[in-house]
Order: structure tokens, then sequence, then C-alpha cells
RNA sequence: GCCGCGUUGGUCAAGGGGUUAAGACGCCUCCCUUUCACGGAGGAAUCACGGGUUCGAUUCCCGUACGUGGUACCA
């Protein structure tokens, strides 16, 4: 019998979640859902320094509005519980323990000053960071350098210590990586990692081994930055689980800003988003802008995501989520980095604008009209609005200049479209093409445009060229639909008050 | 510095010993429209470099360069 699959996401809570967070959530999300698998958020808090107030709630509401909902997590519950590290921290230590009459381990009891020091003392040009490790530990603090008594007696005695991983000399870790196939490592070039911390909690390192295997983790999907410590992995799980019952490693590759790693202050500098949610810090008040308040759809979020760095073999670009999780395959995620491009993301999310009914996001543009206290007082005007101006929007903040002349009157004209072509035949024109309009019957749109071309062929003028002087009347400036549509929605009221303004003003 | 990983137009990318090296975004030109978009038709632009292997390399191998990640009691 085959494994039931079992992905899992294992942030740590300490801010935003950025475009790199979520594509791998994504990434993990398709091949659980393609596989009938689960998908099992993890929180990995065992760093309390870094601990940031509301980074989980946060993590979970972009979670929900991406549409990635966990089958197991924190919030969602699951058999393979407490689902966040620092309540499992109880669980850690035996298996450090059993690191350690294994062999496979030992405690290390020197202070942060005593490391800064060796790093300082062994530091050369062409050693500029040196490590822990066997070249040494012996000549450090810990269990391997110290009688066993005087190891006993510090411990008694209330020392502070770490555990550490002894990592063998001369080895080739080699392991198959489901993106970049085969990949090794020269074990004494891996440093001796803390697995225990002095508080204690584990660290990353121990805390992902013990509890992909406690929690029947059968895929690790997690960033490139990953692949460096992964010799380190794949010791532990020899050492503690068996490589037999491994999970299948796959390291993402990442996604690069303009220039190199994308970074949060990237978005602030090119004015793009780079979260999935506005995110402010609590402790520095610093402020990132998200996605989803940028004015993308969920869906376009989630597409152009998974289109940096995977393809599925064909020209599609566009797919549902649906479509993901059928087409989707680790083997086709890409091994190099990719560049953000934003211009490419707002052409997704005008594709999803123009495939998704409007229903669907109306409320989220009428929030925004609220926001700006422009007035809606027809729910089904406003969808009729919005319907016709959908396809001038590349993000949904788009729709405030795109429809607000609906709702209420520009508040300036471009005069510079009008003047220098504005006459006295024209005025006259729009005067009487006003006071015709004033008693016109059936307000419709072939019965404004037949007037106005009929005054215009009576005086003589092209229509065309009275056409962008309404235009910047009705709507202010240069674009919208066609402007005899314009005029039949905003009313004969409005439109007449609308020509007036204008005659005013092109005409002092 | 060392180690890992990577490298097809400006960007995302398909392809993978013999091709006119797809497609998309962006850019440019034209058509449609007397607005702006949409749509349509074109255009410029690519296999990082150097060695091999081969009848033939963008594709395979080795170097170099460049990029990127790691080198924490952070994840």
């Amino acid at each position: 019998m085959i494994k039931k699959v079992r992905v899992r996401f294992a942030p740590s809570p300490t801010g935003g979640l950025h475009l790199g967070g979520v594509r791998t959530v994504l990434y993990n999300y398709l091949f659980a859902k393609k596989n009938q698998g689960d998908f099992i958020v993890r929180i990995e808090d065992t760093d309390q320094t870094r601990f940031v107030e509301g980074a989980e709630k946060y993590i979970f509401d972009c979670l929900k509005w991406c549409g990635l909902e966990p089958d197991e997590s924190p919030i969602h519950g699951g058999p393979c519980g407490p689902y966040r590290q620092s309540e499992r921290k109880s669980i850690y230590l035996q298996y450090a323990h059993q690191l350690i009459e294994q062999g496979n381990a030992y405690y290390a009891f020197d202070t942060p000053e005593e490391l800064e020091k060796m790093r300082s003392d062994f530091k050369t040009t062409e050693n500029p960071s040196p490590q822990y490790d066997a070249k040494v530990r012996m000549k450090m603090k810990n269990s391997l350098t110290l009688p066993a008594e005087k190891v006993k007696e510090l411990i008694a005695s209330g020392t502070r210590y770490v555990i550490r991983i002894k990592m063998p000399e001369y080895e080739t870790i080699r392991f198959h990586d489901l993106i970049h196939h085969e990949v090794s490592f020269d074990s004494s070039l891996v440093d001796d990692k803390v697995l225990l911390k002095a508080d204690g909690m584990p660290t990353y390192h121990l805390a992902v081994v013990v509890d992909d295997y406690l929690m029947g983790i059968t895929h690790a999907f997690r960033g490139e930055e990953w692949l460096s410590s992964a010799p380190v992995h794949i010791l532990l799980w020899k050492y503690l689980f068996g490589l037999g019952n491994m999970p299948q490693w796959a390291h993402l590759p990442l996604i690069l800003g303009p220039n190199g790693k994308l970074s949060k202050r990237d978005g602030a500098k090119y004015g793009f988003p780079v979260y999935a949610m506005n995110w402010t810090d609590p402790r520095t008040n610093e402020f990132t802008e998200g996605f989803k308040e940028k004015g993308f759809l969920p869906e376009a979020f989630i597409n152009l995501l998974a289109m940096l760095g995977w393809n599925g073999g064909t020209e599609q670009e566009i797919f549902t989520m649906e479509e993901l999780i059928d087409h989707f395959s680790i083997e086709r995620v890409h091994k190099s980095g990719a560049k953000f491009d934003f211009d490419k993301a707002k052409w997704f999310n005008q594709e999803w604008i123009r495939k998704i009914p409007v229903k669907e996001y109306a409320f989220f543009i009428k929030s925004l009209f609220n926001e700006k206290n422009i007035p809606v007082q027809d729910e089904a005007f406003f969808i009729q609005v919005l319907e016709l101006v959908k396809d001038r929007c590349m993000l949904l903040t788009d729709f405030v200049e795109q429809a607000q002349y609906f709702f209420t009157a520009p508040d300036k004209l471009d005069k510079d479209a009008v003047l220098p072509k504005w006459d006295a035949s024209k005025k006259e024109f729009f005067e009487l093409y006003c006071q015709t309009l004033e008693s016109l019957k059936v307000w419709d749109v072939s019965s404004i445009e037949t007037l106005f071309k009929n005054l215009a062929a009576e005086k003589n003028i092209k229509p065309g060229e009275l056409q962008l002087p309404l235009r910047i009347m009705l709507v202010g400036a240069k674009f919208g639909p066609a402007v005899f549509v314009i005029a039949q929605m905003i009313g004969k009221e409005a439109t007449v008050d609308r020509i007036k303004k204008g005659l005013n003003i092109f005409s002092q």
C-alpha cells in the first residue's frame, strides 16, 4: 500500500507573508490536492525572540484570501497536533538525547562570548567565517573534550548548554531532490549545527526532522535557501528514523526582485506589492503593501505565482485553481530562480478581471467607493457600470477612476484637450444641443446620438470634432466607453447639467 | 574566502544533438475606434564565454564568468 501524501508549509510567525512564501504554499497545496493528500500548516515558532504579535493570524488570513485552506493546522485542528512547535517543546529533548546516546550529538557549554572569540581567533582571509566543526570542536568546551564527570556536574549545576550534531568527518552526503535531482555535499564542510538551544527549544534543524516524521510528511517542499542545510537534515533522518522513512525533497527556486533577491524593500522602491496582504510590523510600524489591497484578484495572484517557476509545457497561461491541480507536476518546476515582473502580474489580473463575473468582486470596488465617498445608490446600475468599464482595468483599484464619473460629476475637466479647437460655433452647438436634449422624450443611446449628429450636420460641423468636447464635459478626461452610452447611463439631468458646466468652463 | 545551486530575447518561458529556436508580458508600427481600452496585423530582440565530444552543438562533458543561497543558540 502506498502511503497517503502529506505535505506541509512551515512558516515562522515573524512577519508578513511574501510572494515566495505563498508560492511555496501553492506548490504544496497543488501537489497535495492532485494526489488526494493532506496539506498541513505547522507554525515554526521556536525562536521566542522573534515572535511577532499577530503574525500567525495574518498568515492564516492570507491563506484564506488565496483559497489555500489547510487540512490540518493549529486553527484547523488535526490528528498530529499540536501544530505549533513551541507547544511541542518536550518532544524534541528525547530525540536530542537519543542522538547523544548514539554518539551522533554532544553537549556544548560554550558561551556566546566564547563562540565569538573562537570565530575571531580562527578567522583568516581564506576562512572569514570559521565554523564549529571537526577541526575546532576538540578545542571547545563540550562533552567531547570534558571528562564525563565534569559534564554531569555542569549539567547538574544548571550550566546553560546546547546540543550539537556531530558531523562525520569524511562522508559524502547525497540525496535525490525532485527538482535538482542528485545533490551531494562533503560532510567535512558542514558545521556541528545546534540542535537544541540553551532555552530547551529545538532549532529548525531538529524540529523539522522530528515533526516531519511525527506528522507523517511524505514530501517536503521548501525554498532553495534550505538546500545548504539539507545534509544536516539527511543525517538526522538517518540517525533517528531511517532514510527509508524520509520524505522526498523538493527545493523550490527563489523568486527574485529587480536586482537580486526579492525583498520587501523592492516593493516600496519599485511600487509593487511583495506581501499577499497589507502588513504593518507592530514593533517597527513598518508598512508593507499587499497584493490584495493593491487590487489583485486572488485567482490572478495564484495564477501568476503558479507560472513563476512552473510551466505545464503547453501554451496555456491562464489557469483556475482546479486546472492547476489537474496539470501541476513537481517535475516541471524550474531549477532556476525567476525575476518577478510586475507588468506581467498586472496582465494576469486584467485577464482575470475580464474572466470573472463582476458581481464576484463588486464588493471590493464598492468599499473603495465608500472610502472615497462616491455615492452608489443602485446596486444593479453599479454592476452595469463595472461591466461596461472592466476592459479598461488592470487592477481593481483602477475601477475608481474608470467608473466614478457615472456616479459623480468630474471635479476638473481636461481643458487642454478642448480649448485649442474651441470656438463660437461649437459653443453655439452645445447650447442648442443642451436645449433640445432637455425636451427629448425617449432617453436612449440612439436618440441622444441621432440628435447630436443631425444638429452637427445642420451646423455644418464634423460630429467627430464635437465628440471630444462632449466626452470631456461628461467624463472630465479622454477615456471611457462610447460617449452616448455614458450620456444614456448617467441620465438626462446629469448630462444636461454637465454640458452646461462644461460650456461655462470652456467659454471663460 | 569556502560550499551548494543556477544561467534560452528586457522579463516569464517552450524546446533539447540537425528547428526559420514556440508562445506570453513589455516595447515599436499599422488597422479598428474621431477618446481610452479591447480586438486584429506586423516588427525589433535570445541560446553567458572558452574549450572539448561529435559529421554536426543552444542541447552532452570540463573549465571560466556572472547571479543567487548558505556559512547563527534565525527560520
